[in-house]
This record gives structure tokens, sequence and C-alpha cells, in this order.
DNA sequence: CGATAACCGAGACGGTACGTCGAGTCTTGGC
DNA sequence: GCCAAGACTCGACGTACCGTCTCGGTTATCG
């Protein structure tokens, strides 16, 4: 078992990578790369998504607006490509036992979190999805789905095998652990992500609770609720 | 104990509300409404915040943009009041037990989250936090600090009484309560937020674990969580 | 022979000076003449037409707009009256001769054109000619008329007591003492007018080609003057 | 003797006619002549200049506020190219004698202020010069110094070569012959200009009164004229 | 090797919205 | 009913970007 079944596609080449002998003068790498430094830079400064015009990326590339719209329809569709190449691929897993999977796995999450880049993207992408259903779905396709789907197929094995419930409820354990993360991600700059064992601890209390007090005396405390 | 200590200021009455006697001729109230409700409106009808214009505001609100600017400095401004006014008061807590406060607490933010308005404010917020830090502040004053609070006083008082464990982790307890939430409010539309079991569900895994093979003798100590 | 057939009735006192006895309190004359230095007071310092605000009046004269509102219906009409003000009441007439009087005459408006405001209001007026026929009219009324009158009628007298030639086109005589003032009034700053000898050259220009008697027995009639 | 020594530079082709080589996408012609075309036409309908606002002959025009702010800093920048444009090329002069030239000169006047658009901005340079300097400055420049360069010139000659008296004022002359034409050009519109005979009458009327050869009999009794 | 085609930078194009200012009107409390 | 103050709606200002479209000029491959 390595990384997730659907690996990330990384669309990287933007749109148009048609395999048809292009004619002409081939696209500059140089541009796109440029293009792509921009944008990273601009993010890195403080720049809002609003901000971040179409004319400004070009200025600070050096390219003609044409240029970059030769490339990508639009400025979201740019954006998802930066995404695209800033998301390296998921963790591989296959550790000693599945809650160690489950800990590398958030522990992936939380990385990524730490990089400046990615929380700006994740907050544009959240502001956007109001008004542009199809930047929801790719970030869903590109972002949100891999990350469940790498979740839900270590549950899946670790069920099998008996490590984990029967009976457990897949989508309330993935919303555990990645709810967490994504709350840290957007509402703070000043990094709550940064200590190292905060996964571990987010597992454990997912699969193990944090709260409850020895069952013993709680048992009558407890009557299963409406 | 009702709801929390630091009640939402609703702040309502937008920029300068000077206890000065004002002079001249005062704001119209109408005005006003006639703002909000065109807003509300236009989220309604799916507007991104990008074509969230004040000329479109105005128009829809038959008011001159003059009058809103008046008011508040720019389209965002305009949106945390706009979300103070959204933001019902906390729930009343003071159940059986501390528990059924802590689902009391989840259930309320899952029925914010239900609330389309909210949903598109949560969202635009979150992508508005890259550039604007006045936002970021006020979003937590008015919305993020009061949740929290009002999790970490349940907590406290369970400690105290000891329904809850002593050793327990207050913060990571607010993430995994209040994480999932947000996460299934931002990233989809048809909201799975419509279970009203939810909560107890968050609330139960959260305190007793979902995951974990019973260690023999806490078999029986769980037996709901359908 | 004083002056003029029609004087000019300063018009002053706004609009609406009915006799009706007014009820409750009067119109302030301080706020009048408030409003009337305010008006002067920003024309001397150099703004133009278009930067003379209702509003920046207002402020200067430390006055409500309504009550300029009240008095006049709109800046143009203030202007009118402000030029009404300015108008000094036309020379007396009456000189040794005709030629005497048609120097005073033109003497007269070289005056008023030295008068910095003077060559403001009747540019501006010039300017709003084109869109406002009302303020064409009132000028006319006003400034325009009654100069062509006083000269029409000095030299409707000279004419019937033989100081001038009887076939004299006195349209034409008008604009030729006339045109060359206005031209020196509103082309230039650094005032051309200030020689006091300019009305004797044009009345004597003027006459001397289109109105003067035969040669022979003129020779006395016109010793030539200072 | 053709026409005037310093021909009117049109000077059209709006600001920044560098001569180095323009980059990017030249500027549109066509769009040019619609701005020019939707100012004559707004001018002809009886439009102030106050009215004429830059969006209203972008919407006449059809074409966008920045396609007119990219040529001129401002509305009067734009009517100094207007007013350029319609100032067709000054008369050719040599005719039979002086006093037939000065009769041209005086004719290409009054047929300039039979135009419409050529009355409407001569009044609304008028009316912003107070304001504007350098309206002032280019209005001069382009149309009054080169009327009255072309009535020096030929008084010059006309001297020179004995026709016409050698102490001559030429500034009164000017002014004399520029006056009544202006006047009739902005205060009426009904236009007083349309007799044919009118410039021959003038000048003679000036002429003869300051500047014709004495006929025999009268060179003594005009002695003075210092 | 020359033609052709797509690229490049620059920047103008018609638009939309910004945030400000002023017009002329309306509405307070106070005189 | 006037006063100062300041709100109101409306509309123009001049700027910034949008996404598209020429320009002259630069590489590529194809014939």
């Amino acid at each position: 078992m390595t990384s997730a079944d659907t690996p990330l596609k990384p669309c990287h080449g933007p749109v148009g990578e048609q395999d048809a002998p292009r004619r002409g003068r081939p696209r500059s790498e140089a541009a796109e790369q440029a293009i792509y430094a921009a944008v990273e830079k601009l993010m890195e400064d403080g720049t809002g998504l609003s901000e971040l015009s179409i004319e400004r990326i070009a200025a600070e590339a050096g390219v003609g607006k044409a240029t970059i719209y030769r490339r990508w329809p639009n400025k979201e569709a740019l954006l998802v490509d930066v995404v695209a190449r800033l998301e390296e691929p998921l963790p591989p897993l296959g550790g000693p036992t599945y809650r160690d999977d489950l800990i590398s796995a958030v522990d992936y999450m939380r990385r990524r979190g730490l990089i400046k880049r990615s929380r700006w993207i994740v907050r544009s992408a959240l502001g956007q999805m109001n008004a542009w259903p199809e930047l929801k779905h790719t970030y869903h396709e590109r972002v949100v789905h891999p990350r469940r789907q790498m979740i839900r197929q270590i549950v899946r094995r670790g069920v099998e095998e008996g490590e984990l419930r029967a009976d457990l409820d897949v989508e309330l354990l993935c919303e555990l652990l990645i709810g967490p993360i994504l709350l840290r991600t957007v509402l703070w700059d000043d990094a709550p992500l940064e200590d190292p064992d905060l996964p571990r601890q987010m597992v454990d209390a997912a699969l193990q609770g944090i709260g409850a007090r020895p069952p013993a005396q709680r048992a009558s405390s407890v009557p299963s609720a409406s």
C-alpha cells in the first residue's frame, strides 16, 4: 500500500495540453514559470484575492496579459493550477498500525496548513465558492476528495483487518480528523499547527475519546441520549 | 447558567455610534433596513462576494451609494454588520448534563450552518482574511470567540463538577466540536448538516471515541452510537 | 438728462420679494450679506464657476445650504444677483458735447471691466449662455441692454441736435464702442483697460469715420480733445 | 502674400504626439473621430458646457470613458482640440487693396461666428478662463493671436505701401475690427452676423476714422490722433 | 531557405465598479 | 417660519481592472 488510489493528477501544464503537434512558436516555459513565481510572490506579500489582479500578476512577471489568458481562462483557473502545483503527493502510508497511518495522514494535512501559500489558497477558494461552482468542483476534486479518500481507505482496511471497530462512522471520523485542521488553517495565521504531536492527539481523541470519565462510574450517567 | 458570559454585542448601528448629540437630519432607519435587506436578498440569490458590488446593493435597496458609504467605509465592513445582525443569541444551556449542554452548543452551530446567508458569510469572511486583518479580528470577536468561549465554559464546569475528565484538553475538544461543523458548512451546499442527531454523535465521539476496538471491558459501556 | 431711461432695477432682495406680510421668523439679513461676501471672496480668490459650488459658498459663509436655496433657485440665479449688486448706476451724462457723453459712457464700461469680480462675471455669464437661456435673458436685461440703450439715447439726441450725422448706423456704432471693451475685458487679465484715454480714442475713431460731420465745418468742433 | 505667417498648427492628434515609436496597439482613429463627432453633435443639440459630461460623450460616441481620458486629461483639453479641429485656415489675402484684405479678414471672423459650434466654443472658453489658465493660453495661441496677427500684418504692409496712414494705432484698429464680431458672436444666437456687407461697413467705419488716407480736403482736418 | 503560424511584450479597446463630490431636497432640534 | 447641520437620491468625476483585440517583432516547424 502506498499512497491513495486516485493520485492527484497535477493537471499541471495549464489548459490546452493537446498532444496534437503544435505548430508555430511554442509557448515559453520561462513565461509560465515567471507567472507562477509572480503569483506566489504576491500571495506571500499579503495580497488579497481581490487585489491579486491579472494586470498586477502580468506586471510582476514582466509578461503580457494575453500570455496569461492564453494559458488560463481567468484568474481563478490560474489559482487552481497554482494550488495544484503546490500540492505535494499524498504521504506514503503503510505504518505498523492503521492508527499510525491516520496520524500520518493528519500530519500531512497539518504540514500543508503550515505553508502560507497553502493557507492563502484555502481561504480564497472557500471565499469564491459562493459564486463560482467550477472552482468548488475543482477544489473538491483536487484537494478535498483525495484527502477524504485517503482516510476512508485507511479506515476501510483497518476495519477489515480488525484494528478498528466495524460499526465506525467513517464519514464522521473523516470530519473529526479534517475539520480541526481546516479550522486551524483558515482562522489563524500565527499557526497553531506547529505542534508535531497534534495529529497523534487528534487521532487518539477521535478513536478513543478525550472527555468521558472512566466508564465504571459513568455507565448510568450517559443514558444514551435521544 | 444562561448563555455565555460575553454576550454578542451586536454592534448594530454601524460605524460612529457616538453618544454626542448628533446634529442635522438623523440617519434614516428605513434606508439602513433597506440596505440590509438588499444585501441579504442578493446573498440569497447566489451572488458572490465579488459580484456583490456597492452599486448593485444601492440599486437593489433604492438608495444612493453615498448613503451606504456614510455608514460603512467599504463592502467588507458592511458584511461584518450583516453577519452581526444575523447572529442570534447563543443558546440557553443548563441541561441535565454537561454532555447535553455540549450537544446544545454544537447543535446551535449546526443550525447556523444551515442558514444560507450564514454559510455565505462564513465563506466570504474566510476569503477576505488574507487581505483584511480588520475583518479577521471582527469575525473572531463576534463569531469565533463567543462560540469557543461557550464550549470552554461548559467544559470547565463539567470538569469542576466531575462529569468530565480533569485532564481534558479543552482546546482540542473545541476544535473537535467546531471543526467538523465548519467543514460541513463551508464545503458543501447540499447541506450535510441536516441530520439533527449529528451533534450528539459528534459530542459522543469526541468524548468517548468512535474508533478504537473495545478493550474488553469497554465493549458494553458504549452501546449506543447507532 | 441724467442717466438712462430704464434704470437698472437691482432686483436686490432675491427671489420671493412678496409684499404679503410674511409670518414667522424673518429672513436673516446677516445671512444674506454673508452669502454675498462669501461669493465675492471666492471669486476674488480665483475660483472658477464650476468650482464655485453652493456647498463651498455655504461653508465659506457659515450658512446652511437651505438658506441659500431659500433665496435663489440655483447657483446661476445667485450669480445674477451678485452681478446686479455690483452694477453701479449708469454714469450721469450731459457733458458739453455728445461726443463727451459717449466718452463718458465708454469710460464707464472701461472702469467696470477693470473690476476683477466684474470680469469674472462677464466671462462666467458668457460661458453659461449656451445652456441657460434664462441667464442670457437676465444678463441682457440687466447689463447688455441698459448699456446699449444709454449709447442709443446719446446718439439719438446728438443727431436731433445736429452734432452727429443723421445717417449714422446706430447699431454699428454701439458695437464699435462696446465690442473692443468687451474684448479687452474677457480676453486679458493684465488689464489693457487701464489707459484712461482709451475711451476718447475709441470714440474719436468711431465718430470720425462714420459719424463726423463733413470736415470743413467740423474742423473747429473737434478740437482734438485732451 | 497668402495667409498668415504662423499658420494655425492644428495640433490635431491630442496629447502625447511623441515621435518615439509607440509600442502596443495603436490608438484607434475611429474612436477619436467618434469622440469628436459626439462632442460636436452634443454641442449642436444645445448642451451646455456643464451638461457636456465625459460620460455622455462616451455614451454618445459608443466609447469607453478610459478611451477619452487616455487622450485628454479633462473635458476642457478635449474642447481645445475640438476648437482646433474646427478652425479652418485663415483666408487667403492679397486683394486689390489692403482695405479689401481687411474686409476679407473681418469676413472670415464673421463667418466663423455664424457656425453654431464655433459660437458654443468661444463662449465656453471664455467661461473657463477664470479658472483654467492653460485653456486661456491655448485659446489665445490658437485663435486670438493668429487673428490679430493677420490684421497686424495687413496693416503693416498697407502702411509700408502707403495705402494706410503711418500713424495708425494698430492695436486699436484690431480691436475695432475684432471686438464687434466677438460681441455679436457671444451675445446673440439669432445671428446678427448674417449681413455679408457687415465687414465692409466695419472696415470703412474704422478706416475712415483712423486709417484712411486723407482725401485731399480732409488732410488738414484730422491732424490729431496721437 | 522562405513561408507560415503561433508565440511574445505592450498597450488600446468597450465595459463595470470603485469611492468621492456636488446638486438640489428633506428633516431634525433650536430660536 | 427661519436657522445650521447634515441626511437623502441622483449623477458625474477620474481610476483600476476586466477580458479581448491589435500592433511590431520573434521563434519554431513545414514545405
